[in-house]
DNA sequence: AAGGCCGATGTGAGCGCTAACATCGTTTCT
DNA sequence: AGAAACGATGTTAGCGCTCACATCGGCCTT
């Protein structure tokens, strides 16, 4: 609905609001602030009146003077994948919740001026805090220097001391370990780590997660690969290994690396997880029918969005919060058995 | 940096920069905007003291006298599916290189009563149009009263002529006919189509493509089995064919439902593509590394993003585009073969 | 009964910006 | 030479809201 005011038609305001309603327009203010000295009855009266306007508050005159904007951003990786998907999702969700709209800015690349340009961008929409769902080194360093300007949090499983660049993750550590502990259990003595890219934060988590539980064996960590995240890179790495000799178990840092690795073995006549062992991390969807179904480690999205949501509203109110990670989940499918005797 | 003024921090404004620079904060605005009526020499002096100070426009004061929010929302789907997920960032993209912010809100359920409350909200961020990634009929449905309040472009493949209710997509129904033909052209006459959950416009419209063909072939329509969109339904719907007999050609209407396929062909001891030939539809990342890799239909969702929003920008200015659809890509891999003598 | 308090409401100012109009010196045209 | 036009800049008003404070009855207190 439109008020009429000199001819020129505009959306109804507060005080269109408060001549309806027969008070003033900061009457109309407080029952919209759920200040609680509004007699029960004037209440009534304004909220009659405003669904009779179709009135709808105008943000930007309550940001011009409140100097909040309730807006948070959240920048990503400009690709598809599951986990950050996921990830951007669930903190979506949170956000909503919590009464703060959401704006998304994706990264062109991955590299500092790609950050920077996110941030400023976010910054000239005076976003009251920034979450960033890209653990990547690069990243981390280029969002350092905003740390000081505008709270931010950033999913990362290596808290980063003494900046006030908080984090917050699923413990990539610990999925890494269970993952490893599982093929130890199965009697595999001979693990093999396919790795995401180094400059990756997560990629070493799992490294070091994967070295860590070898050592709690008393095992000496087996080879490392480290390559891209892609389902070629794991196809390729597959084929080399059918054509070298495959290890008896390999832990691949994520499930597209572990589809790749399927494909070159059943290509190449190994068995999994006769020959081999495959563990995935992620559990993407349709994980659970790749050939053979994959065991993997499932991460809980959804909490870690409510977490990071959590963690930035405390900063933004100049608290600080534990950064505990979340743990993960082993899911055992088909592509794991005990070792060959 | 803060100017202080009795006391109180503040954010530099326009009229600080203003007096830094020795001119009328008019001439500040003129600058940010663009008006060509200001001497080269002034123009340096005020980018000086906008620099000087790290001044940035606040654009709530902005919004509020231009009645302008330079918001776009975005609707989604609150799943991490390939495709919305791949639409959503390239209308970001395409929407941040436009000028405008992007504020996203997820459907919690496939329902009105999502629907509703997302665009609600969105109203109440006062966005000057909307983009709907969820093709869906109650989505759709739910839309239709608020096209008459907003700009409003919905991702699918139906136009929704009579209502004001734009609408963007990849031909589905040109994919649906680019798969059926290519089992043709390899000699099977026994094409059935694994679909979508009916109530999803895509789904149907791969039916519509998939009829098409087989008509203009002279075939008769195979069977047509419906479901959810989820590897776990094509797995259960591939167990039933392992039992049942299966056809030698199923086209399924999407990567997922083909992915459980083919789980279940391999369980039951069907050859694929030797005893039948599986095409998905989407070439979700990984596809080519399915067992066997699998023949598919691409869409291209980075040019789907920018058509989504030169539509939604043109209907923000009163114009009409055209809604031609964008033409998806056949990707032939293993999962197809020549039907068995 | 007078003062004080409190609940309920109103008034006025101002957030930082842009649009419209005003000003003023300099050119250009007749 | 005078008028008109124009380019460059300044001045003013007001977008719609919230905050701080003012007002004004009733009711409790002493």
């Amino acid at each position: 609905m439109t008020v009429e005011f000199g001819g020129r038609p505009r959306l109804p305001a507060m005080s269109d609001v408060a001549r309806v309603a027969g008070v003033s327009h900061q009457t109309v203010s407080r029952v919209l602030n759920d200040h609680s000295k509004v007699r029960p009855e004037t209440r009534e009266r304004v909220l009659k009146a405003i669904t009779e306007l179709g009135y709808r508050r105008n943000i930007a005159a309550r940001a011009l003077v409140t100097r909040r904007s309730g807006t948070i951003g959240v920048v990503t990786t400009g690709l598809p994948y599951f986990g950050p998907t996921s990830t951007l999702i669930a903190v979506e969700e949170a956000a909503r919740a919590a009464g703060y709209f959401v704006s998304i800015a994706t990264l062109a690349d991955i590299d500092a001026a790609s950050v920077n340009k996110a941030v400023e961008y976010f910054l000239g929409q005076a976003v009251e805090g920034i979450i960033v769902i890209a653990p990547h080194d690069d990243v981390r360093d280029a969002l350092v220097p905003f740390a000081a300007e505008v709270p931010l949090v950033m999913i990362a499983s290596e808290p980063s001391p003494g900046f006030s660049l908080h984090t917050m993750s699923v413990d990539q550590e610990l999925g890494a370990r269970l993952a490893t502990r599982h093929l130890l259990e199965l009697g595999h003595r001979d693990v093999v780590h396919l790795a995401g890219p180094l400059d990756w934060i997560d990629a070493r988590a799992r490294i070091v997660g994967w070295r860590a539980e070898l050592a709690a064996a008393g095992i000496a960590p087996g080879e490392q690969i480290t390559g891209d995240w892609s389902a070629e890179r794991g196809y390729d790495v597959g084929r080399t290994m059918v054509r070298d000799g495959a290890p008896t178990a390999v832990f691949a840092a994520n499930d597209q690396l572990a589809l790749g690795l399927l494909h070159a073995f059943a290509e190449g006549g190994v068995a999994v997880p006769g020959d081999v062992s495959v563990v995935g991390f992620d559990d993407v969807a349709g994980a659970g029918h790749f050939s053979p179904p994959l065991t993997t480690v499932r991460q809980e999205f959804a909490g870690l969005g409510r977490r990071c949501l959590a963690l930035l509203v405390a900063a933004m109110g100049g608290l600080e919060l534990d950064p505990t990670p979340i743990p993960p989940r082993l899911v055992i499918r088909a592509s794991t058995g005990p070792v060959r005797a």
